[in-house]
Formats: C-alpha cells, structure tokens, sequence
DNA sequence: CGGGCGATGTGCT
DNA sequence: GCACATCGCCCGC
C-alpha cells in the first residue's frame, strides 16, 4: 500500500524532521483516536538526554529496532509514556508522544481518565497513553499494522519550538516541537536543580 | 493559572 | 541508593 510506504519511509528519516512531521498526525488505538500537538525529539546514542545515550539496554530495546514501532517505557512508579522510533534501524532516534487532543472514542478516553477535563484528557505524555489505552505491553508494536495505528496528516503551517520538558541531560537543545497555539500543549516544566547549583 | 509536594517502583550506578 | 522524558492535589493569587 502506497500509503504504510510512504509513513515507513517518513519515520525512516533524522529524527529532526519526523519529530515536525508528527504534529497533526492521529495515534489511534482501537476506538480512540488523538491528533498530536506536543512532541519531543531524542537522538539516540548521541543524545545525553535520551534512554539510548549508554547504549542497548533491556528497557531501551526497542528504540535500536526498526523505525516504525512504539517504544513505551515506565516512569516515576506508575506512569507509562511512549515514543515513534524513528531514523535508521540501529541509530535509536525517538519522539516522544507528549500531547495531544482526543478526536474519536472520547468517551472511553473520559472513562479511561476520569476526573479530568475534556482539555487535560491526552495533555501530557503519560495522560495521552492513558486516554489511549497504551500500556507496556504495547512496546513494540509496529504502528504500520495492527491494532496501534498512525496516520500523517498535512505539515502543520506554524509549529513552535523550544527545550524539553523536564530532563536534566541537555536541557538546551530546542527539541520540543508543538502546534502554534494549541490549548492541548501540555504546561512547560524545567527539570528540578541540584541541591545546591544555582 | 501556577508553584510546591508527595506518590510509587524500576533501572542503572 | 538515587534518579526518573510525570501527575494530581492543595494552596495562594
């Protein structure tokens, strides 16, 4: 199919451009579906602030496979997150899903995520892997089959950029990327300092 | 709306 | 041990 060859061989490419191309597209999971507004890019091996930087490990496994297949990961003792592994097979490039706004199923995203308003349903990684569904059994699926599905959409006319949200290696590099003025963008946190630094 | 803080457990030093 | 690609709750503005 012309367009699975065409996804594969975006997400083939440098990480920094996939990372872009990936607002507007839609991650869905079964019946709930959410249009991506916040992402940020990780460069593997060569990036201190990436779960690639020391090298293939059991948990970062997935992001040395192929492109094309989601990377999901534990955090802070109950928070699942994940990414679009991208860029050549072996190079650990990923972008991780950190914002979106749910535009089918959200019904089940509501139930999924009780408490929260419509506009906090997927704002914020581990709240859009929520509202999806997606969990560490969905490490490594491929997205270009199956049950877990993205689709492309238009470039985005205006896209913002700035440093990632909340990580202490790199914290410079502007490798956040987010749809101009969209009100599911999740709220920029700094990473917490040292003790002691200033 | 925004800042501070505790929860909670896995992975790596 | 300790850091961690976070979140929800509480408080003050």
């Amino acid at each position: 199919m012309a367009r699975t060859t065409e996804l594969r061989d975006v997400l083939a490419g440098p990480v920094l451009d996939v990372a872009p191309r990936l607002l507007g597209a839609v991650l869905r999971h079964g019946e709930v579906a959410v249009r991506l507004t916040e992402v940020e890019a990780y460069d593997g091996e060569n990036d201190p602030g990436s779960h690639a930087f020391r090298g293939p490990t059991r948990r970062n496994a997935t992001m040395f496979g192929p492109p094309g297949h989601l990377y999901c990961y534990f955090t802070y003792g109950m928070h699942v997150c994940c990414n679009v592994v991208c860029g050549a097979e072996g190079r650990a490039g990923a972008v991780l899903v950190r914002a979106g706004e749910v535009v089918e199923g959200i019904e089940l995203a509501r139930a999924r995520r009780a408490g929260a308003s419509d506009r906090d349903l997927a704002r914020g990684p581990a709240r859009l892997c929520r509202a999806l569904g997606l969990d560490l059994g969905h490490d490594g699926v491929d997205l270009t089959a199956g049950a877990v599905r993205l689709t492309l959409g238009e470039p985005l006319a205006e896209v913002s950029t700035g440093p990632r949200v909340g990580l202490r290696g790199a914290p410079d590099r502007p490798w956040r990327f987010w749809a101009t003025g969209e009100r599911s963008v999740s709220a920029y946190r700094p990473a917490k300092r040292l003790p002691g630094r200033d």
